[in-house]
DNA sequence: TTATAAATAGAATAAATATTCCGTTATCGG
DNA sequence: CCGATAACGGAATATTTATTCTATTTATAA
């Protein structure tokens, strides 16, 4: 057995390109198999694996220690670990950094950095192009846009508005300066561009409500399918963001704010 | 128990919608938990996600049968089933995304998305340690911090002043609201807070040009060395981003902002 | 308030899964 | 071809993990 397992993906396949030269039978069979279906061995047994390499169960172990694991459970929990990129322990990281005293302003920022990458690759796990080509038709049709987040979504919104404002886009930003109302703007043929992650902030919720009742299409940009957006029937696109602390970083869902806007502008153009 | 399982992660998500509303508190804490982390389910155990999801075993396996299934393990055997469409890494869905010609909307948000990680990873090259602790000293010696960033920057303006806020730092955001001028407000012993691109709005050189007069310390973030709030003396946070088309993502800019702000937080108070 | 039902926590049990062990079979150098 | 060594298969065992059960707590309606 070697002292160091394979710690990420590609630590992995260097280790099993390393080793898969004259290897006995058996071995050269999970080789094979293993770097032609690494996607099932997070979520397969070894007497799964096995039988579908074809050998026995035993000789997947002896495969598992060749590459450095300790054993199957191991290599598995490499596996899972790179592919559901863990976040429960993000909220504790930070913790963890400040406790040891490494709370330095660029561990910070180095956290931020990688809490936004996550996120970005998540997002491209989370939308697919026929639910973000639905979204755009439907703002693309729309008389009028009207954008609203508040608290910590407002940036998105305002971008947003920003965005539709230079390609000529009818669209208000609904900002509750003043506290005024601006919900009498919205009329019959325009469309609610909604942005709220949880917890939910009230007056966005009861904005989409009177839109629904008003029979206004309502595009959502929020967190999770049990959204209160998502149930009040809106073409909801999904983005979930990483917490550093109490602090989102909100990367992905710029992406996904400015890919729309940008679509919408090309389409209502052709 | 129900007769019929979700076979299919649409159902499952219409059953999860379904079920959501009325829920008993450990139930609802359930469903929450699957709604925004449906990709560990097929990677985790019982007792993993009971745990992150802050209830018992016992509470989650309740919760799987009200979802129709008859344990977790038909559930799971559901998510794994289903798991090996979603498979491909990061870059392979990014050429999905990309496929299908040049302006469908989601090759635009692969563009967005491509632009946010390049950006973030050329942060920690242009922000040194040192810089970053400098910016951070001179924040956190404020008597008050005025935020001001216009145009396409001022959703980060925006976000700064809630992150400050949320942390119970004197803080004002200098939004021109009104065409009101809130210049009078920046005192002795302030700071300035002032982002911008190329290229530069007035309004923001002027207010830093303002404040220098003044004897205020200015903190900026910006694009450039040559930037005229560098060459005005301001303490300089450089971060380059890539524009798509006419746009600009702003992934790096909100990273290094939030990093900014909870530093100065964590240093006021300590 | 009290009676009744529902929900919950935690321990006990059952099931599954990984891992080891060892007798047998194949491989290779002389 | 023979002896030594490595690889293998399959059953036995240890460990992990799911599931059930029950005493308590919490909610609900009369």
């Amino acid at each position: 057995m070697r002292a160091s397992a394979p710690l990420s993906l590609d630590e992995f396949q260097t280790r099993l390109l390393d080793v898969s030269q004259n290897l006995p039978r058996r071995l050269k069979q999970c080789a094979d198999f293993v770097a032609r279906n690494p996607d099932r061995i997070a979520v397969s047994t070894v007497a799964e694996l096995s039988a579908a390499a074809g050998v026995q169960p035993s000789a997947f172990m002896r495969f598992c220690k060749l590459m450095g694991f300790s054993g199957f459970s191991q290599m598995q929990r490499m596996f899972r670990d790179t592919h559901a990129q863990r976040w429960p322990d993000y909220g504790t990281r930070l913790e963890n950094l400040r406790a040891g005293g490494a709370d330095t302003p660029s561990a910070l920022l180095a956290e931020f950095v990688d809490a936004g990458r996550v996120s970005l690759e998540k997002l491209t796990n989370t939308v697919t192009p026929a639910q973000l080509e639905g979204a755009v038709t439907v703002l693309a049709g729309a008389r009028m846009i009207h954008v609203i987040g508040l608290r910590r979504v407002f940036p998105v919104a305002a971008y947003l508005a920003y965005a539709f404002e230079k390609m000529n886009i009818p669209a208000l930003l609904h900002d509750h300066v003043g506290n005024l109302g601006q919900r009498h703007a919205i009329l019959e043929g325009d469309v609610l561009l909604a942005i709220t992650f949880a917890p939910y902030s009230e007056e966005t919720v009861d904005l989409v409500s009177y839109a629904r009742d008003r029979n206004v299409e309502v595009v959502a940009l929020t967190d999770a399918m049990n959204s209160p957006l998502h149930q009040m029937g809106a073409t909801t696109l999904i983005v979930s963001e990483l917490d550093v602390g109490a602090f989102r970083a909100l990367s992905a869902t710029f992406s996904l704010a400015l890919a729309l806007a940008v679509a919408v502008g090309t389409q209502r153009e052709g």
